[in-house]
DNA sequence: CTGAAAGCGCTAACAC
DNA sequence: GTGTTAGCGCTTTCAG
């Protein structure tokens, strides 16, 4: 009646369940697999009875090899630190978990991306999504590795690539809208600056369309440290910005403590923005609007996508500004 | 000299690379793992360049079920949202990385811990990591998957079973040590409460040394929102603490939300020690104090452990108190 | 409904 | 220094 198998036996395997069985092993696959075969009531009740017994485990790389399949996706990622990433993960964890798949996380904040897929490609992976931003340069290289991949939270379109992302360039847009609507003409940015991005253009041409003179463009990457350092920096300016439009929720963390340091409040002195729409937006002091991503959607559509023929779709999902205090527009009451 | 391979073809295996560079498989091995057999330079070159050409990548789950080892350690957490498990996801997938090992995360938020474990069970990974509290009851269950298990960030010391924790009722009481010393005389709690808990009995042990009386006492789960609403529930209170000691840097960013709107100001009404040490401390408004985790230390003895003869061993860190500015003595310039 | 057997791609004895 | 070959544990076709 002992139920936990000797330790140091040799693992169970499909033969010792066919024979404790007294059956084939192709029947315990049948039995396991529920087919391709049936199998009759009895027999198959005598197969699991031995599984159980013999607490037998089947072997996955076994069955992988065989099928040429591993049921595990990766996802490739600068880290879970930030927590825009932290969502994205948790949401792909669950929605693969949902369709009984695994998830294999690396992380390639210090490494090239080059590196990370060439690590990557190394493993028995089924598919992969990839949510740094790649250099035009790697992504050769990228399609090269033969698995199925897709860009996930990308901002550029690549062609012969699976993309799912936000149209961050109306995100940007929504939010100089909205500041602009609530009167403020000055309008300054904190993010990574240029043409290349999407963010920056958003705010650039919004104020543009607007004919208002563009505010104050403080360059920062994606960091605590670097919103914190911007912010001081734009304190230290002469002629402040009614208002700002930071380009994540992690640098508005960081620009939320400089500006306080530096005895400007929010929202009285200046008013806020970021993009993201992270947990850490509705707890923050005060509580930020932000424009918040479509995380659900988006990993959900990153899932279809795999599943799918098409080897180039491209999925552009529109994210939503969420207000609360940090703009100084009177906030739904709890957000 | 087209370097990439038709889509379509089927996928390339050792058998293709040892024809294409007139060798046997086996040299192609030994080549490819540096061993066990030695190989000519010449020979070596030109297997190195058929895989080139060829585009071969090895077939991981063939290695895997040759070798009985999958280079796959499995983390099981609660899910990255919670800042602190995204540091210890972010240490051990680099740890992993660097001792050549990947990482499959496993979120266990919504489900018990015992089905996490048969799940992981059913692949093929060479250890776990369980970060989660695993309640006594599924332990016995945990044990038996009999893939080597080692618990991390785990308070209760559990037989036989590998551990690497951080003694967080010694870290409970420097929090609340530090506090008394400051002249605080009335130490309030935030998190989840008994004797069971373990920083809730520093909490209360180190009161009581001091003689001093047991402030309220506030149960919260770790979440942003609970922390916030014990916030709400506290500053209703007849008889405020002047001193909050709060479990989690994830609760505590709840709490100074739900301190701020009901007007009480953090230090000057009342200080706030949490325990986790995280980014999100060094930039709430005001930077957190904090009982920091030495994770870094915590990972490195995790995987050091995997490695180890031993199949009982606890290692117990100490973590250290940070100070900021939310205790409200003067912390150091920059934390 | 059940069983025998041929691989899946790789490693590492073991021969030469 | 190199080649032959027997598995690793599983799935599934093809015969019964």
């Amino acid at each position: 009646m002992t139920d936990s198998p000797d330790v140091s036996a040799r693992r169970v395997t499909r033969a010792d369940v066919a024979r404790f069985a007294g059956v084939s092993t192709a029947v315990v696959s049948y039995v396991l697999n529920n087919g391709p075969r049936p199998v009759a009531e009895d027999t198959r009740r005598r197969v699991l009875e031995a599984v159980q017994m013999l607490g037998y485990r089947p072997n996955a790389s076994a069955r992988a090899l065989n099928l040429g399949t591993t049921s595990q996706i990766c996802l490739i990622a600068p880290g879970v630190s930030n927590p825009f990433f932290a969502w994205l993960t948790d949401r792909v964890e669950a929605e693969a978990r949902a369709r009984g798949l695994s998830v294999v996380i690396v992380t390639s904040a210090d490494e090239s991306i080059v590196e990370a897929v060439s690590r990557v490609s190394h493993q028995s992976i089924d598919a992969v999504m990839i949510s740094n931003e790649v250099p035009a340069t790697d992504l050769a290289a990228l399609g090269r590795s033969g698995i199925p991949t897709i860009l996930l939270n990308q901002p550029a379109d690549v062609v012969g690539m699976r993309s799912v992302n936000v149209d961050r360039y109306r995100g940007a847009r929504f939010a100089v809208e909205h500041l602009v609507g609530h009167g403020h003409q000055s309008i300054g940015y904190i993010g990574p600056v240029g043409p290349q991005e999407t963010r920056w253009r958003g705010w650039h041409d919004s104020l543009e369309s607007f004919r208002l003179p563009e505010g104050p463009s403080i360059e920062a990457v994606y960091s605590r440290e670097a919103g914190y350092r911007a912010a001081h920096e734009l304190t230290a300016l002469s002629d402040q910005p009614s208002a700002l439009f930071v380009a994540s929720d992690e640098l508005a963390t960081g620009v939320m403590l400089g500006l306080h340091e530096g005895g400007v409040r929010v929202p009285e002195d200046i008013a806020l923005v970021s993009f993201d729409g992270t947990q850490e937006t509705r707890f923050s002091i005060p509580p930020i609007t932000s424009v918040t991503q479509p995380v659900d959607e988006m990993v959900r559509h990153a899932f279809d996508l795999l599943t799918t023929e098409a080897t180039s779709e491209v999925i552009r999902l529109v994210p939503e500004l969420v207000l609360r205090s940090s703009c100084g527009c009177p906030p739904r009451p709890s957000q």
